[in-house]
DNA sequence: TCGTAAATTGACTGACGAGTCAGTCAGGGG
DNA sequence: CCCCTGACTGACTCGTCAGTCAATTTACGA
């Protein structure tokens, strides 16, 4: 009944999560979902109306988690308590579904046009809903003069890829209340503290993508 | 002779560049950049060996000119006019070229599996440059204690976001500068000023990404 | 046990798009 | 003026894959 067709959807949604993250949504093909699934391809669409459908459900599910896990910072209340809490509630939903998180980070805006839109509307929403909260604490004397929208960006974008790196390293060292008090504590008293002075070396390096070779064969090619 | 190919191998590669930005790796198509570059599909096989090596060539100039800009931190200098100088010349360089830049943020992960592996180890280099540089600091005193890892993630991570930010709005009222100085400012002494106290409105919002129709027709479905 | 509905299957189709190559065209040298 | 060379063309090929559906299996109530 309900609850088999439920279950079935779920097994499906949980495969594809991970092929997709494996292979990234273009190369992941709806034959190696159903072959993870165990379930011919057919399948696949009692389910779910189409490859997209699939992806959508599970970028959106995380979407909607992320935005009922952040409460909207109450400035009667204590500051610093809640905006831990958002960090931890972020980095919480996020943990919990590395695999995901991946999709919405990494695969989401190649998917195509309409995608790409939409992420960016998620991300848009989440920077303008804090650097609301940040304009209102600078009424407020608690949040430096700026532009709130830039330090909205630097603070999502720095979660972003500090959640990215940890996503990757399972046997994180890391605490998941010390990335919580790290981050915390640079946003409140950044982490450059210039006045000593010393010695150092130096360094260079050049870091490089994309020039590796591909499968299809033959090609005939000039260069000036 | 030789300038007229490579004028023609630029005029394609910018083009591209274009066309890549604006749909997307996999939604362009050879025939779409071979119509924007005013060429027949042919040409572009005379100047590169397929879709993904003009690709290839893009992100990987980017990259270069990237990590050519940076310059390791010479802690026995003004340390601050250098960390600056950093900032500086990366937005500089990303500013030069938004739509390639565009292309390493956004669709670099999402065209295979190899060009996603090579993207995070071109992440992973700068991280590590910077996470070198700052644990150096750290013996200096002269940055927080603390996992310089994530400090270098969540600055990375904080900077690509504000440069996504700055592609996107071309009228950007902030001026390079400014964004170097409170990206600095940051870094320096963070943005909670968490002490005073007052009054505030609350707020929810819920983002929400993914569930819009596609263009192949029918299908059947189901649902619990 | 049988009959019907629901679930599942997987061979098949149709579209699509990267890459090819036989042929055309432009220009410049003789 | 004609021919040669090399840039350029674009119709075509051919593999790929999302999505379909007639046939088959399974579930289950009578």
């Amino acid at each position: 009944m309900s609850t088999k067709k439920q279950d079935r959807r779920e097994q499906i949604l949980s495969v594809a999560s991970d092929v997709f993250a494996t292979k990234g949504y273009h190369e992941a093909k709806m034959d190696d979902i159903a072959a993870a699934a165990r379930v011919a391809k057919g399948t696949l669409y009692l389910y779910f109306q189409d490859k997209r459908a699939i992806f959508s459900e599970l970028i959106n599910g995380l979407a909607v988690q992320l935005s009922m896990a952040i409460i909207p910072v109450d400035t009667e209340a204590d500051v610093a308590a809640q905006v831990k809490h958002n960090i931890r509630a972020i980095i919480g939903v996020l943990a919990q579904q590395p695999r995901v998180t991946s999709l919405l980070f990494d695969q989401a805006s190649g998917v195509d046009e309409n995608f790409r839109l939409k992420t960016d509307s998620f991300y848009r929403t989440l920077k303008d809903l804090l650097a609301t909260s940040l304009a209102e604490g600078q009424r407020l004397g608690i949040v430096r003069e700026g532009d709130p929208k830039l330090y909205a960006s630097m603070t999502i974008g720095g979660l972003r890829e500090v959640l990215v790196e940890t996503r990757q390293k399972r046997g994180s060292k890391r605490t998941r209340e010390q990335v919580v008090e790290a981050f915390f504590g640079v946003l409140e008293g950044g982490y450059l503290r210039l006045g000593a002075m010393r010695k150092g070396p130096k360094r260079r390096v050049y870091a490089t993508i994309g020039e590796a070779p591909r499968k299809r064969p033959k090609a005939r090619s000039t260069d000036g």
